[in-house]
DNA sequence: TTTGCTTTTTAGATACATCTAAAAAAACTA
DNA sequence: TAGTTTTTTTAGATGTATCTAAAAAGCAAA
């Protein structure tokens, strides 16, 4: 059982269990290589690769979705990208909008032991600095009921839980209006020709758009 | 002058440094070899290349020398394989012969932000927990005056400061005669023929061999 | 200084991850 | 459904890191 995967491969492991994670129900050539950052002829490829690995089900013309033990994998990834998250925001403190890429180098380090004390020496966390659950060793999932901030209805009162976008211009943009995990919003107005919303935060109104506010995951509070 | 160099790469820089730091003047193509562990071939290929990013200095049947570039990322490398082995001991509680692996991969993650938090976070250690010096971020390293405990005389007293050696066998055996950094020897006996060592340690008597003795850095004591 | 051994380099392959351009299949749409 | 557009795959290259086998250079000793 033991698979040794490239730093390549375990990428695309964790690009397919991103978009088959919600919506889509298999991955296409295309949404890998624009998650991968690749060519979709190079996606081919290694699409062949997994799918002789058995980590994936590939048939040509009908995109991936993953085996049992491809979700497997990618779930340890994720364990192991949000623990060093955690890592890198708790201990180290760096602020939450440099902490991704330095994770998805870490990510890749080989060693169950070493996660399982990372672990440990964090308190065993259930969420990361994003607010995205941390699978157990086990792979299962803290799972929360979460909306999007588009989504939710006029005059609401809710707190931000999570945000699904890690990039670093997103999370730097969110400091600048003074948002972060936590950050209780109240809903004062939606206008509906660009679906932008006007929220109470700390008491100050803030201008949210419609792009922002889908990659704002809050639950009521 | 950034550089971004393969792991395989940043691996050939330290196995040069490594051979040329004691008493080699030159690192010779089968010394490098047999340090990075592939064939003569593959490291002349890569020699030519290292000498094109002017981070070597090397001729044809000549060997190999750092330049002043070569060894400012070789230092940096050590120095982050030995805070990081730090990390490893001191946070994550790993026994000292399982640390070298792991250090190995995490010391080409790459990011000076990440290290010089790392070095902070841990409280500038000077040394790693083989005894190893632990450059600055200015490439200076904290020499110290040693020997090895072979050299020296009847009788002499000393205590462990280090281990020249860090494969996960060797440590494993110190283990097992209760050897450590900080243990104090006096040389009761010195058998000429095999050049073995009679210590006492923890009022107990251990026969050290001499291909053990030359791998313990002591210092009077 | 010629011979023979050792070290190093070259030549020629292989495997991986990638690319562009072109062909094929699938999905729309009129 | 026939034509058009989009998506995906194939074909053929490139660059990196490696290998084995063979050639070349260097060294050492008779």
């Amino acid at each position: 059982m033991e698979n040794q995967l490239s730093h390549t491969e375990e990428n695309y492991l964790k690009a397919i269990f991103k978009i088959t994670e919600r919506a889509e129900k298999v991955a296409s050539t295309n949404k890998i290589a624009e998650q991968v950052n690749t060519s979709a002829a190079s996606v081919t490829d290694m699409l062949k690769k997994l799918n002789d690995k058995a980590l994936i089900n590939y048939e040509k013309y009908k995109g991936a979705t993953l085996t049992p033990e491809g979700i497997r994998l990618a779930t340890q990834l994720v364990r192991k990208h949000r623990l060093w998250e955690v890592f890198l925001y708790d201990k180290l403190k760096f602020p939450w909008e440099q902490i991704h890429d330095i994770a998805e180098e870490l990510e890749h380090i080989n060693s169950d032991d070493l996660i399982n004390r990372l672990d440990n020496f964090l308190g065993n966390p259930r969420f990361d600095p994003h607010g995205d659950p941390i699978p157990t060793s086990e792979g299962k999932f803290m799972l929360r009921n979460q909306s999007t901030l588009d989504s939710v209805p006029l005059h609401s009162k809710v707190v931000l839980v999570g945000v699904s976008h890690h990039s670093s211009e997103f999370l730097t943009y969110l400091n600048s209006i003074n948002v972060k995990l936590g950050t209780k919003f109240k809903i004062i107005g939606k206008n509906s020709y660009d679906n932008s919303l006007t929220v109470d935060s700390n008491n100050n109104q803030l201008l949210i758009t419609h792009e922002v506010a889908k990659n704002l995951l809050v639950k009521p509070g």
